[in-house]
DNA sequence: ATGGAACACTTGGCATTCTATGTTGTCAAT
DNA sequence: ATTGACAACATAGAATGCCAAGTGTTCCAT
């Protein structure tokens, strides 16, 4: 996979992660391939896989949690794929914010109200609080 | 050097390389000692010199030249020592719009994971299923 | 003296190996 | 049936070795 071009493989990776992050094919919240897996996926050793993922935790797209997984940071799509510096935002986006927001919100109220409803269902202890 | 507190040693090193560039010890275009008399200087192996500065490479903080040595960029005292999450600089409320949309993706996340531990819970029950 | 070879030193990349530690599933003994 | 041991798998950190390639110096042969 990895192509023989100038660039270095983990760096490779990195852009290939970055583009499934930015495709959806990777969302918030979601695990990476073990570091076994993209080793056998790109045909390189560990040392390069653990490369690209140091880089992107670095800059904080994804977050590694030992003994589970590597996992895309939740705040993944807000960080700029590229970033010479930390770029501005775009006074046309804050529309779009605004939309992930109400969006987002939604979910959490779905969320909130399935869970209401299973832990009085499911927990009948007294010691069970919140 | 290196204190063995629970902090990784490369990140040790990264907060002190950062320190000195903050205190302007090391100015923007400096070089760094280079990976050997950093190694000597921290006692630790040549892997954790690199390690720490290629954190400082990805965050654009330093700027490596093959053959030559290691540069504080011209830009790194713009770029904020500490950064839980490498924000988008805000101009105005976009920034207040981007935290309440992390903090509203966090809570998300937490109420996901309480959500499916309960209705795995459930599920390992043999009266109910789905 | 000048050209060029040789050498030392530098970063960068990659592989391998080891240890530590956390998670999870399985399976046997009680 | 529950508990506990254990194995398998995961990330994280670190050491070591090797090679490629760029830079600078030194020093010798012409």
């Amino acid at each position: 996979m990895v192509e023989k071009s100038g660039r270095p493989a983990y760096l490779q990776i990195v852009d290939d992660l970055r583009r499934q992050i930015d495709a959806g094919t990777l969302a918030p919240g979601d695990a990476l391939p073990s570091i076994a897996q993209l080793c056998d996926r790109y045909d390189v050793s560990a040392s390069v896989v653990k490369a690209a993922i140091s880089v992107l935790r670095t800059k904080a797209i994804v977050v590694g949690q030992q003994g589970k997984g590597v996992f895309v940071s939740e705040a993944a799509i807000a960080i700029p794929s590229d970033d010479p510096e930390p770029e501005l935002v775009s006074p046309g986006a804050a529309g779009e914010i605004l939309d992930e927001l109400a969006k987002v919100r939604r979910g959490l109220k779905d969320l909130g109200d399935r869970l209401t409803a299973l832990e009085s269902a499911v927990f009948q202890e007294p010691k069970r609080s919140r």
